[in-house]
DNA sequence: ACGAACGGTAAGCTACGACTTACCGATGCG
DNA sequence: CGCATCGGTAAGTCGTAGCTTACCGTTCGT
């Protein structure tokens, strides 16, 4: 896999890749629809599923002039992993000072 | 609270932020005991701060001449559950697909 | 075979975010 | 009291991410 993970971060911070990919979520769709749905340009989709295709979170496939592009699971859980792993971090050395804190939460 | 969450991905989106949230999590620090352990300057990571502090992640004490930073328990629980929620959308509706692919991995 | 739909790519513009230097107020110490 | 340390703020620079328009190749339809 040339996945090259671009840090995850990097990927969802933006809010219109996280928009595809929250539609995609909900079903595969052609590139034109994507754009259709979205305020930015049909070029502009295609840009951010390059993006989100490098990164292995999507994939595509032709479907007569037509591009269909779907989430890949395996991309997906493997970014989440990711992204888990600084919340375990920062959280683990965190816990001690949420005990000292104890109810704090109202 | 006028935290006013600036979607959690933008935050933790920059790097030396995330730098700053790891370390804080390992215990409170002073802003130049911040900026000597990062590759950035002290007013940097005093922006930096700024914006942490605004969306409610960290909370700030006067110790003399210095001014201590540590995390804020309910902040940071505050954006892990609006990261989740993201994935909970997400997965959900991706749940179907990934059982029509059933087996794809590998 | 021609025209239309679809989508990727190039080139260029723009806006914004991160960083720096410079300055200032506040606090602690001799 | 000055003097030094610490940190927040202002102002300005710079790089880059995201967007658009324009263009081109490919595929389907008739």
């Amino acid at each position: 896999m040339a996945t090259y993970q671009a840090d995850g971060w990097e990927i969802l911070g933006d809010p219109s890749r996280r928009a595809i990919v929250e539609c995609l979520a909900v079903r595969p769709r052609a590139v034109g629809e994507l754009a259709d749905e979205l305020p930015i340009s049909r070029p502009a989709v295609s840009q951010h599923l390059r993006v989100l295709k490098d990164a292995g979170l999507v994939e595509d496939e032709a479907a007569g002039t037509r591009r269909v592009y779907r989430l890949n699971p395996a991309g997906v859980s493997a970014l989440r992993d990711q992204l888990d792993m600084f919340w375990r971090r920062t959280l683990e050395g965190f816990q001690e000072i949420v005990e000292e804190e104890d109810e704090e939460k109202s």
